[in-house]
DNA sequence: ATCATTTCTCCATCGACCGGACTAACCCCT
DNA sequence: AGGGGTTAGTCCGGTCGATGGAGAAATGAT
């Protein structure tokens, strides 16, 4: 039911233009190094005169710098275009169940300032939407970035989101948090466009805008945070599906002898692959010492972290219980990959997530061969596995992203006519 | 590894010409009863002029013809714009491990002949690209269709597929079939423009063109053949892969007590929701009589063709033990399913494929509530469950909306600059 | 019979891209 | 040192498709 005719819009010339400045502005922005006109027409297939155009336009608007000149063997040397960084800001907010952390972003992806504050456990809502919006009022006026240079406000939340709203649905760690038109509320406070999304979304447009080659193209962006979830991004565009909460993985079975899952099934994704089951197997092998905690389904964010972090450490040193458990966790990760990628069929697999870094060695020696082996096409054609280049506040990172991209990037949406 | 940069194109005027007649086309072609100028201006978005203009083009390109007025109350009735199914054709070819199928469909996706032919067991390429061709020829030459108003001509078979060479990387039922230029040879010699594509993909393309209602926006096709294997299609557009071999669902883990796979895993679609497992499950439980086959892996198609009909019949009768087969079956479907709509966030899955008929009553029963169960947002949105409209021959009938859709349907990518 | 209303088309205009001619900057060679 | 060849980038007029407004056509209501 609903709509019986998917609205297929069309286009027009002042879209166009539209579309095509952003098509030159994307490849400018892809090469760090700077990119010649010449090399712009090659790459957009628009005539020489148009890129000019475009040049003369991204020029006026400061978005691009002139940033001396290529010379490659005879005749007039190719001047390069370079991003000019400080021309826009955007400013990111990511709500993890422990942590608030805000961050400005220059053009490039490059942190201009950056702060964290505790997340309120439980609280009214009104309160934890006065601190968000005191915080991010904060930074800009600590970055010293002028308020008509900032774009926009990206805010990323653990899913499930409701993107039409603008809001969080049920975040666990806000127990009060109900139909909180969060969205909304921040545009009309800080006067500024504020986007709403998933976290792990969030990191998979970061990995796109910030992360350089492995950011180009599709691949799945594999996030390891409180929970495991997956960005996809197909043809250099985010898929976020029809509601906005595409890339839930939890329930991909990847261990038919693994433990039971709350959802009735055995051997999933979120009681084989997440830190929590990782450090809940540890304990029970005593290869940890157990911490006390609520005993709640949800345990405490910030005591899983440490713990996690705990078991990897045994394991570097040398525990061979604590090693055989994240080796474990490898190769069911790789299952639940190879499950995507086979969907999928993606050029490569990018992990990340606030989770990673602390098993980054051991998943990019271990997962590779699991996911040849269990690939539906064989090792006939290989995926590449890599890790993110952004680092541990890809949230935060993401979140201001998400700004970037709706305001700079060539999707297909942006040609359309609009409502 | 790769080309650094992956090539985001420009767009320009013919191109947005070209992409706003389509967007216009496709319009009128998802309303069978025709469709109004007025209506299509909402629609699309475009002026009430450019509307018109293109109107113009289509009836003086025969593709729509004016069928009727449709009086709203006051004012002059508005003349309504339907598809000319005479307009244009195109061939589709199936080719079955059992059986070739060849089609000739209208624009509007009827068929408007029809012929099979044997498929060749093993045998040089030459002669069974001398009985492709020769089927197509012959189907042509008995639809009595003028040669100059066939588009294309669509091939559709069980992948993988090699998108970019336009062969069938290893069929298994053609030994000898390697590195078989079969694009580029039908095409010298039909001397129409040819694609290749799997047969799942194929499928998924006839629903988005004759399927309804049930083939827009975005949805997840399960497609029930020798194999079991998925299409993807998100906001009407198909998601292929960067190799053409997106869809591959056969080794997602189903059932943590299943069978052992030959991938090695317990519990795969390939072991529990395919024809040939059912049917193995029911020759060990002793439900119908084993047959004498091959004993090979890959058993003979008809074959297990036969017996699966056999199986359904059971059940159908009323045989316990039969019924349970499939009701199992249906319940392990489900649970795949639950990974892809979880994965991607559909619209709606829609079931279809050669086997789908015999099942499609149970399936339809009892997939919907174990989909919501297993659902990552659970019954706050559920995913509907449809079967197919689209017939037996969907293979055949796929291939040759491959051609339809991709000379007619508004694609992202026929936007922008070519090569 | 006239008017209001809605649908649809003719006309002039705008705007973005394109092809070709032109200028600019540099290397190489004598 | 200076001219020729080569490549990079810009100016100009043309083309093509969308657009806005005025006008023509077809109908129901008064």
């Amino acid at each position: 039911m609903g709509d019986v005719a998917t609205a297929r819009r069309g286009t027009n010339l002042p879209r166009m233009g539209d579309f095509n400045r952003s098509v030159i502005f994307d490849a400018i922005r892809r090469a760090p190094e700077g990119r010649s006109r010449v090399e712009l027409v090659e790459i957009s297939g628009l005539s020489t005169q148009t890129v000019s155009n475009i040049a003369r336009w991204l020029l006026d608007q400061e978005l691009v710098v002139e940033a001396g000149k290529e010379r490659a063997g005879i005749g007039k040397p190719r001047t390069l275009l370079r991003l000019n960084r400080t021309g826009m800001f955007a400013v990111g907010v990511h709500i993890d169940p422990a942590v608030m952390t805000f961050v400005v972003l220059d053009l490039v992806g490059g942190v201009v300032a950056h702060s964290r504050r505790r997340t309120p456990k439980a609280n009214r809502p009104e309160r934890v939407m006065a601190l968000i919006h005191d915080g991010i009022e904060q930074l800009i006026a600590d970055s010293a970035v002028p308020r008509d240079k900032i774009v926009g406000v990206g805010v990323a939340a653990p899913g499930p989101i409701d993107q039409e709203r603008g809001t969080i649905v049920d975040p666990p760690h806000l127990v009060d948090w109900h139909r909180v038109p969060l969205r909304d509320a921040l545009e009309t406070s800080t006067g500024l466009p504020v986007l709403v999304d998933k976290d792990v979304t969030a990191a998979a447009v970061a990995e796109t805008w910030a992360g350089g080659a492995s950011g180009a193209g599709s691949f799945v962006f594999v996030y390891l945070g409180t929970g495991v979830g997956a960005g996809l991004v197909m043809h250099d565009e985010l898929m976020r599906g029809v509601s906005g909460n595409a890339g839930e993985v939890g329930h991909i079975i990847t261990d038919p002898d693994g433990p039971v899952c709350w959802c009735g099934q055995r051997g999933c994704v979120a009681v084989t692959c997440t830190p929590q089951a990782m450090v809940e197997e540890a304990e029970r092998a005593e290869v940890i010492a157990e911490t006390r905690h609520a005993g709640s389904l949800l345990r405490d964010a910030r005591d899983v972290d440490a713990q996690f972090t705990r078991l990897c450490r045994a394991a570097e040193g040398g525990d061979a219980a604590a090693g055989d458990i994240l080796n474990r966790a490898a190769e069911r990760t790789a299952r639940a990959v190879a499950v995507l990628t086979n969907v999928l069929d993606v050029d490569r697999v990018v992990f990340g997530g606030p989770m990673w870094q602390r098993v980054s060695e051991r998943y990019l020696e271990r997962i590779p061969p699991h996911l040849d082996a269990f690939s539906a096409t064989g090792a006939l054609r290989r995926v590449p596995v890599v890790g993110t280049g952004v680092g541990d506040d890809v949230g935060a990172i993401g979140a201001a992203c998400l700004v970037l991209e709706h305001t700079f990037t060539p999707s297909a949406a942006r040609l359309l006519l609009g409502h």
